[in-house]
DNA sequence: CTTGGAAAGTCAACAAGGCTGACATAAACT
DNA sequence: AGTTTATGTCAGCCTTGTTGACTTTCCAAG
């Protein structure tokens, strides 16, 4: 496990210098300002809209995995089921999402997005995708290579779990 | 300006396969389930002090460039000033952090962390760098590499200002 | 030396989106 | 029949963001 360490990727006398404190911090300090980044395009869409950030959230995963349950989502999310709930409520009072009680378990209601729902998930998908898109086209192939294995690195076992059943990506 | 993009850095008849759409979604959802793994050890710790993100964003930045503005910190955080301000006060309260009234202009405070306030910030800053190092260390210097130059095109152009002046990092 | 405006702080009110706890209902399981 | 599970809901709380209005301090330009 921990088998894939610096140590053995690098050809003896190569520097560990990449694993200071000072380079951490960079690490650390990178992710927080690129995060700002990573939401800000969405979040000045959702305003139109009068939804949060907690609302894209929730359609983009109902749009990834359609016919996702409540617990499901509730998982994936990492929030209480009364918080879901709320964001939840809005969107099917609003229109934009489905939800059908299971038919082999009728205790379950399964979520889908509505065409308007999926619209809207289309628009915030697009302005987020377009900025990931100029990332990693300035950055390269090798470079998003290197951004996927640190980030898979960063989470937490059952994020990692949630993140790999998301579908192989082609990797 | 966009002549580093993937067209110029691959040979002719390499694929695009990274840009596809299912490939950015992949890094979408990476840098979600990331950050929260990202956030997931300081935020245990500031619960035993009743503290939240923001309180620990501050102490950051107070701890990274001491002596700071509460000007520039705003525009490091990109928060309205009375949500700072709320922040600040009850650090100060508490003995975390130190505002002094500037010299050359009266009207700027200046802040530093008390030796409380740093004792603080190396509890958190040391877990988040833990969860940074080990990630590290599992993807490898390339990896870590193509990671910090994604989330620098990731970043707005202010946010890009700001984390360059944090030092170069040995870049 | 006066005054305009910048920097900082404060008060009030509000919203989103987390949380806990308690409770209801229906359905499935044992 | 009794227990567990999945979901929903009500009430109340907290943090952290927002806007707007206003004050104090004080630098700097006219």
């Amino acid at each position: 496990m921990a088998d894939r360490n610096a140590a053995n990727v690098m050809g003896r006398g190569e520097s560990l210098l990449f694993l200071t404190d000072d380079q951490l911090r960079r690490g650390i300090e990178a992710m927080f300002f690129a995060y700002r980044g990573f939401t800000a395009d969405p979040d000045r869409i959702l305003q139109d809209y009068s939804y949060g950030r907690a609302h894209h959230r929730a359609i983009h995963f109902i749009n990834r995995t359609p016919g996702t349950t409540v617990n499901n989502l509730l998982s994936i999310l990492g929030v209480t089921k009364q918080s879901l709930n709320r964001v939840l409520r809005t969107l099917v009072e609003d229109g934009l999402v489905d939800s059908r009680v299971g038919t082999r378990d009728k205790r379950e209601r399964h979520l889908f997005l509505t065409p308007k729902g999926a619209a809207l998930e289309r628009e915030l998908s697009e302005a987020q995708r377009n900025r990931m898109r100029d990332a990693y086209r300035a950055a390269g192939p090798e470079a998003v290579a290197g951004f996927r294995t640190v980030l898979e690195q960063m989470m937490n076992q059952e994020m990692r779990r949630h993140y790999l059943e998301g579908g192989d990506g082609a990797r």
